[in-house]
DNA sequence: TTGAAAGCGCTAACAT
DNA sequence: ATGTTAGCGCTTTCAA
């Protein structure tokens, strides 16, 4: 029977009061007798009237809800953070719409504004690689926007990372006070923020122990099965072997794990990013706080909608290395 | 300089045209003279002006906008659901505003109601283990519910699962064609659903096969290192030692072999639900189509957002197999 | 082709 | 303690 919903008029006519006064008992303002109290809530009940929250904060203005664009939400990556933010909006009584850019500018750009259009309070952007100027005007109007895990571009704005150089420069060193020297290096496209500073980790290590890099030692694009298993070949035979690996992040960790598994190689690894059953196999890693970076900048978020007007910001959460055994190995005499 | 966002009316008034008008050029509606309209646009251009599309929903009475009701985003598998609703959601035009109940009855109910005041169009709820009466308002209002995963309580509604009688039982008759009559159940608290059907399908595959189950076989509850370890204990040791295992969510497919791995034990085993890196550990799974569960709901949805009046559906997603070792395990001979 | 008026459901500001 | 009026920013209806 799909009755249309009751509004706050009808239930006001049933309980024959004024519209004001429903609106009283239904906010749990003050000033009105417990008597016509009890008339209002029963002519709720009856109707099964429900106040219309979009009509409310068209009027006070407040959406109550922030905005999150990231790349997909179905990586447990992106999920992470995600339930990093919808913690603190929770806690702040926000809600959280979400959108998946799938690493699409284009999809970025459009999502970002929808949430503008509709309102929402703040936006937690984990951006693309691409200019981000068209947020200015929303920024302007009062928008505050926080990008996570990846700064923006052509603009400067609250930004909240993880320290990716310094996680990638620590791992790579502690290979090094393992004894190696020659040491590879897989990576993700160098479009990507957060690879391009994992890189520069990995070779500030190198040179601040004085360590060459052939050329032969560093891949990065967007990791395949194929294009590891080439990396690992290149980097394992050849003239120059190395002994040990360093991968630029997860996934790339995992297809190296299939690959030297399939290759019934052993060679020393640190990755960056934690994994599930990173444990068991007895992979070191490079731990990054995702849902951390998700709180961070959701709390940014809300200190700028507090009214905080200070500069941008810049904050960088540590990263902390877990030794499990495949970081450890020594290099084995030749 | 946070100046307040300009309105429509803002742009009448730099335009020089009526407020109906700028809505007519916003929407692309016919009937403004290609000089008027260009009046307009540069009047929104300078103004910087946007739509607010909450007011127009208010308007319109058509939110575009989703709710998903979940346990955790940030895990694997709800956020694996929610991409499935996204993709759908955004083919239909529909953003997604989602929220996570953390299994409490309470969150849950405070969640969805919160959404339907937020005048969603429709709702897709991962249930927890409790009466759900509470949205009967809401449906015969219009609000149309999917429940994925899991069917709601008390009521009658549409529902999206997955086959895990079905797929529970295949795995266990898997184990049993492969010489086994000892096989031990791990499961998850009998609160859940999902936990509840697995177990059944064991139970029939098990009595199909005329085999007998010892008490000391069967483990259900929420599933810790602790419980796991103590339940494997129990399963091989004893007077009634099991040669197979079945795990009945991938949580505890992990922490098993984390237990067998500490134990330095081997036994066949075959867990419910796929996981990363099963296929590098060689764990034969049943594997549920999570995206698709999503999919399909968000689809089920969009039909009744459509007008489909039909009695409730119930689509049950088929499960599939995936052999990769450890369910091929023979019994040890003893 | 253009515009004026009414109203979506609610709250804010001011009466009474 | 209760009610009236105006208006949030937009669309809808109807008139010019």
């Amino acid at each position: 029977m799909e009755r249309a919903r009751p509004t706050m008029k009808d239930v006001a006519i049933a309980a024959d009061v004024s519209l004001k006064t429903v609106s009283r008992v239904v906010n749990g303002e003050p000033g009105v007798t417990p008597d016509t109290e009890q008339r209002v809530r029963e002519a709720i009940k009856t109707l099964g009237f429900r106040r219309n929250d979009s009509a409310r904060l068209l009027r006070t203005g407040q959406a109550a809800t922030v905005g999150l664009v990231l790349e997909d939400i179905g990586d447990p990556f992106y999920s992470a953070l995600s339930r990093g933010v919808e913690g603190v909006a929770r806690a702040r009584g926000s809600l959280l719409i979400s959108g998946s850019s799938d690493a699409d500018p284009g999809t970025e750009r459009v999502l970002a504004l929808t949430l503008c259009a509709r309102r929402v309070d703040g936006l937690i952007i984990v951006p693309t690689d691409s200019d981000h100027g068209f947020l200015v005007p929303e920024m302007t109007a009062g928008v505050p926007v926080v990008f996570a895990d990846r700064p923006p571009g052509e603009i400067v704005a609250d930004t909240v990372l993880s320290d990716n150089s310094g996680g990638a420069a620590e791992g790579t060193a502690h290979l090094i006070a393992g004894g190696h020297r020659g040491i590879g290096y897989i990576g993700a496209n160098r479009d990507i923020f957060t690879a391009r500073e994992r890189y520069r980790g990995y070779r500030s290590a190198m040179s601040a122990a004085d360590l060459p890099v052939a050329a032969s030692w560093v891949t990065m694009g967007t990791p395949t099965t194929a294009s590891v298993q080439g990396a690992l070949e290149r980097m394992l035979v050849g003239q120059e072997p190395v002994t040990a690996i360093f991968c630029g992040n997860n996934r790339i960790s995992v297809l190296a794990l299939h690959v030297l598994a399939a290759l019934r190689q052993t060679v020393a690894m640190v990755g960056f990013d934690d994994f599930e059953l990173a444990d068991l196999l007895g992979v070191t890693v490079i731990a990054q706080d995702t849902e951390e970076l998700g709180r961070q900048a959701a709390e940014l978020l809300f200190q700028r909608l507090g009214g905080d007007k200070s500069p941008p910001h810049r904050i960088v959460i540590p990263t902390r290395m877990i030794g499990r055994g495949s970081g450890e190995l020594r290099p084995a005499a030749r």
